[in-house]
DNA sequence: TTGATTAGTTCTAGAGCGAAAATATCTTGC
DNA sequence: GCAAGATATTTTCGCTCTAGAACTAATCAA
């Protein structure tokens, strides 16, 4: 464990839950906070005392809504001050640093962006120092960095294995935490986005809940008792064996029908430009199919019929209470979500729990921010690894 | 909530977690639970001394094996009384009434098979009576019952739905408890098989947990942080929509190529049929096969095929970290095991974590065992419904 | 203004825990 | 046989967290 001590002063388990409670669902009142966790009016004063004290938690006036008139002493709400620390998230890619200033609530307030030329790990330390230095300007709050890198990290804290930036055990936390002097959490970045997603995001509240990713690749989550599940292909190609349609096309990377061949969108491009010659962007592509154009809308919908099955399968199996699709390529669900849909109805029961399917079109700087609710988990609230 | 006040005082949930563990994992030493339970060494003086008071432990003799010497005091293991009592789960099918005796540990002391000649719930329920009465007289430690029913059970105590018995809201436990006197469980007879395994069988101790049942239908039981998931469609057909291999079979029951035209033990023995005329045995096919008669092979094959796809998809999404395969339908793997692999393997990602699949074939009495299971949980444990 | 209603605080007793010291019972080495 | 060391269990103590009751606070309704 490379990161430092948390920023507040440690918090009793007690504590830590009604924080978290808090950050996650807004503002909420002792009451409310009480009836969430299980607990009594008493030992609430007493939680939210120390929090309020060391300015983790205000008490805010009533929100200004149309405050229902209601008998009895009115509410207090309780309210994490979001704006008094600022987080830095970063997503290292093979030839950017995307990197995002967020509030304690992981909003996005600012925004930077570097192109990486090497990968020698001290000079991306020296870019990402850099990077800080910057924001450090601007936000003289910055609290704790979050990275998020495509590979096997360990401890939150070394690379274990990146394919694309040729690293193997660099750790990279120590090397950015020497430069800024910041306390730094190094993630993997799927692992990332599915925390955020947890506690802010599709996934709040849930207990069984999953994330599939689709881009460049295909990135799954998955989320029971509200906490995820680490496995040990992550991140190294899932979805290459995972053969949605036996008679699907063959492609560059992945068995034959297979997710990674079906759904992503290098594959997509490369099965329009196989056939047609052309070498067509993934949008050009939805476009095509939505206008009609046969080649186009032969591919998409036998993704969207891919996606179907891919998600029903999920359903049947993990019994989640919701699934979001991200990435940069469920642009396909605004030109085929009925044929997503009637295939995913198809292999369901017809008694299933209706499935809870939300589509979230994310770039680069929602993975980014991902990073830095990691930040926020383990510096702010000393969330413990999984 | 039908079912009567607890048989023994009801366990604080220290208590409770030491006595399930002690239950479950066999005589342990107190330093053995505290390790387990994460606790202190004097928390377990504490915790045990009611437990043992109360006679549900007992301190036993180090067990016969050949004890390894070791320095020091020696560890003084705490067991339960597993003969002390016993339990009664039935098992009811559309023709017959299979029920079985357990000790405190569900191991099965006794079998009772009886027609069942009659589907009106009172007659039912005397049926039920009558062989518990010819059991009292043997087992007077005769505690509680359970009840496995194939078809919606609420609240352990009313059959919601059941198709083969048509029935619709009839309070079965408390009939049985009426006329027997004894508290009653009445569970889903999946549900129950699943408690059953995850509590003393394949999955014991373990997280993540999944039980795939095949027999007649196919049956799911998903267990996630030690405790089944419920879901809607739980016994009402599931697999019938489950798609395995689009090109494959269509069968009276179950969509084309789905896991119960595929892999039940009617529609094996359909396909066989419709193919030679020849209405042979489950049992027939499966020797066929192995002597390399075509027509079974041809089906088992496909059937061992849509096996491996079905446990790999189980796999990638769940990662579980067990997958028991039960059922009478089973004996499949006796035959084709080799090629249940293959296509496991060829559906899965090279790096993931190797996948444990247990087979077990079970029979009836194994059901009704699962039911007993449930009355242990409830009455001895006051284990809550999930 | 009074009473009803809901929110939050204070106080207290008790449950449950770990830490440390004490005790029990063994093996090992002499 | 005996002391030293190892391991298991019990005892004791103080601490933390909790619920519950009694109380105070702030609002609405009549």
């Amino acid at each position: 464990m490379t990161t430092r001590a948390a920023s507040w002063q440690p918090l009793s388990p007690g504590e830590r839950s009604v924080a978290i409670e808090v950050l996650v669902h807004g503002p909420l009142s002792r009451t409310d906070i009480a009836r969430r966790l299980d607990l009594s009016a008493g030992s609430l004063t007493r939680l939210t005392k120390p929090l309020i004290e060391s300015g983790l938690l205000v008490e805010v006036p009533d929100g200004g809504g149309p405050a229902e008139v209601r008998q009895g002493r009115p509410s207090q709400p309780l309210d994490v001050v979001a704006e008094s620390r600022t987080f830095l998230g970063f997503k290292v890619t093979e030839d950017m640093v995307y990197g995002v200033v967020t509030t304690l609530r992981s909003e996005i307030v600012a925004r930077l962006d570097r192109p990486l030329t090497t990968h020698d790990p001290a000079e991306v330390a020296d870019l990402l120092a850099g990077m800080t230095g910057e924001l450090t300007a601007r936000f003289p709050t910055l609290t704790g960095i979050g990275i998020g890198v495509g590979g096997l990290v360990r401890d939150r804290a070394v690379v274990g294995e990146s394919a694309f930036l040729h690293w193997n055990d660099v750790p990279l936390a120590e090397l950015v935490e020497e430069r800024t002097g910041l306390p730094v959490v190094v993630e993997n970045d799927v692992a990332a986005f599915v925390e955020a997603e947890t506690w802010f995001g599709a996934g709040r509240g849930l207990d069984r809940f999953v994330v599939l990713t689709i881009g460049a690749g295909v990135g799954y989550g998955l989320v029971l008792g509200g906490r995820r599940v680490p496995y040990a292909e992550e991140d190294r190609g899932f979805g290459r064996h995972w053969i949605l349609n036996p008679n699907g096309p063959l492609t560059p990377t992945g068995e034959r029908g297979s997710a990674v061949s079906l759904l992503t969108i290098p594959s997509i491009r490369y099965q329009v430009q196989a056939a047609t010659g052309q070498d067509l962007s993934y949008e050009e592509i939805l476009a095509g199919a939505a206008a009609g154009e046969p080649m186009s809308a032969r591919v998409i919908g036998e993704a969207a019929r891919a996606l179907g099955v891919l998600v029903a399968q999920i359903a049947n199996f993990v019994l989640p209470q919701k699934i979001l699709l991200a990435g940069e390529g469920v642009g396909l669900m605004d030109v085929a979500e009925a044929m997503v849909e009637d295939t995913l109805r198809a292999h369901r029961h017809p008694l299933a729990a209706p499935l809870d399917v939300e589509t979230k079109v994310s770039d680069f700087h929602d993975w980014a921010r991902g990073a830095a609710v990691l930040a926020i988990q383990v510096l702010v609230l000393g969330v413990a690894e999984v």
